[in-house]
DNA sequence: GTATAATATGAGTAGTTGCTCATATACTAA
DNA sequence: TTAGTATATGAGCAACTACTCATATTATAC
């Protein structure tokens, strides 16, 4: 068993459970997945997630609030990318494992 | 950029919101890690996670139709254990995340 | 200046979550 | 059988989430 599990805080749970709550969600997992690619822009995220412009722009706030994106303002687009590469990682082990399960295709 | 977050379906996208949602508690959290070593007992698990025992039993069902935990009876005590290797690999993607930002120790 | 476009914000609200409390079930031992 | 222990379940409820709607902000172009 790895050591990596081993003498977390509870600070570092509650940092967990903060990013894992905003992970889940399929409107922003839509948007994260797209944003593994590169950065977009936030109309563009809004119609990948299915989500109204103002709810975009909600969750959008949030997850950068939680510091799993960042943002770049251009003229009157704004355009977002991941934060930390290890957030990549994330969504891949998640989405390796559920092809594993071999049922949600 | 790797090719597994291409073409997920809607489902996919489904399944991954309901586990990345149950990950988003501490108190889950502090029980799926405590997994990762092994089997343990509910009331165990339930001092580890601060829950009384009527909130583990909730959280341990939720965990279980969600497929992360699997259980296994043994007279008056029900021991869990986890139900796929991949769901220590997510969580040791997540800390490794959380341990790189270097400011929840 | 005005008009238009992209994004952000705040209030309000239906739906969801995560407990508590009481009780039920399942099993063991005497 | 009865008593005791471990876990599960259901109702009820406060807190939280994720929208909608209206409006504000910011930037561009004329």
């Amino acid at each position: 068993m790895s050591n990596i599990l081993l003498d977390l805080t509870d600070n570092e749970f509650k940092r967990l459970e903060e990013i894992y709550k905003l992970f889940g969600s399929a409107a922003r997992l839509k948007i994260l997945v797209r944003l593994s690619y590169g950065e977009c822009g936030a109309g563009e995220l809004g119609e990948i997630a299915g989500l109204t412009q103002s709810a975009t722009s909600h969750q959008l706030k949030d997850l950068k609030n939680c510091r799993i994106i960042k943002s770049r303002k251009d003229g009157l687009n704004v355009f977002y990318s991941l934060d930390d590469d290890h957030i990549v990682k994330m969504l891949e082990t998640g989405i390796e494992h559920i092809k594993g399960e071999n049922c949600y295709e």
